[in-house]
DNA sequence: TTGGGTGCAAATCTTTTGCAGGTGT
DNA sequence: ACACCTGCAAAAGATTTGCACCCAA
């Protein structure tokens, strides 16, 4: 088990702000903005706080680009598009999850228990 | 247009070495075992042209945990499975890859391109 | 000959972590 | 009080890049 979670102002801003928002905003983005409710608020706690709601299931963490880590408030599963051009996460309004995995369960000798969706494109602003 | 592509050893080793390897091995992974062939070959060189040949789709690029990039030799789109464990990637032998594309456009105004699927879980040697 | 390619090392960027002090319960 | 949390700054990793030299076409 992991530890017990306890209340604090921070946390609670990030995800009060994870949740405003219908992007899905890197550490960096969730920091800036963060600071100007909480000025003298840390990078660093901003990353922990970031993995540990994470790893809790509150949030949702996405690799979409290999480089920097993108955080999602909702933390049902659903698809993601990612634009190449601007770099835009936003949610895909499709639901292939449970038959995606039942699919790829009953191909594989391994425990499969999550699966990620990322498509990539352009977007309107970006085409 | 990119600029052409000239033949280089160098290159022309990793791309073998990709395809060799049923695993889809880290930048790190791949530089480690291409200087048992070409001892001074550099790292900054084999992210070059990781790079270059995953722009160029001759390769895959694959976010799998937001921390290192993995890259397949194979540039058929296909499915993807991780271990949490021990972090192996390996291939997952089922398609749905063109029903999501056409499932995914006909649910935005954006236009998709591609995706990546990755699957989550443990491995036979892990569970 | 020329422009892409390379090795090397320094730089950059992202994320983690040690530590001393602060705070929720 | 006790454990968890925080800010700060340094450390750790991963990836990129500037530069001078090299080599395929």
């Amino acid at each position: 088990m992991g530890q017990p979670i306890r209340y604090s102002h921070q946390r609670e801003a990030i995800i009060n702000f994870l949740k405003t928002r219908k992007d899905h905003p890197t550490a960096d983005v969730v920091y800036n903005n963060i600071k100007q409710i909480i000025p003298n608020i840390s990078l660093g706690t901003v990353y922990r706080n970031l993995n540990q709601l994470a790893d809790a299931g509150v949030i949702l963490r996405l690799a979409c680009d290999g480089k920097t880590d993108h955080f999602d408030g909702c933390s049902t599963p659903h698809c993601h598009f990612m634009c190449k051009t601007c770099g835009a996460v936003k949610d895909i309004d499709i639901n292939p999850i449970d038959k995606l995995l039942n699919s790829a369960q009953t191909n594989t000798d391994d425990t499969i228990d999550d699966v990620s969706v990322l498509f990539y494109g352009y977007c309107k602003d970006c085409k």
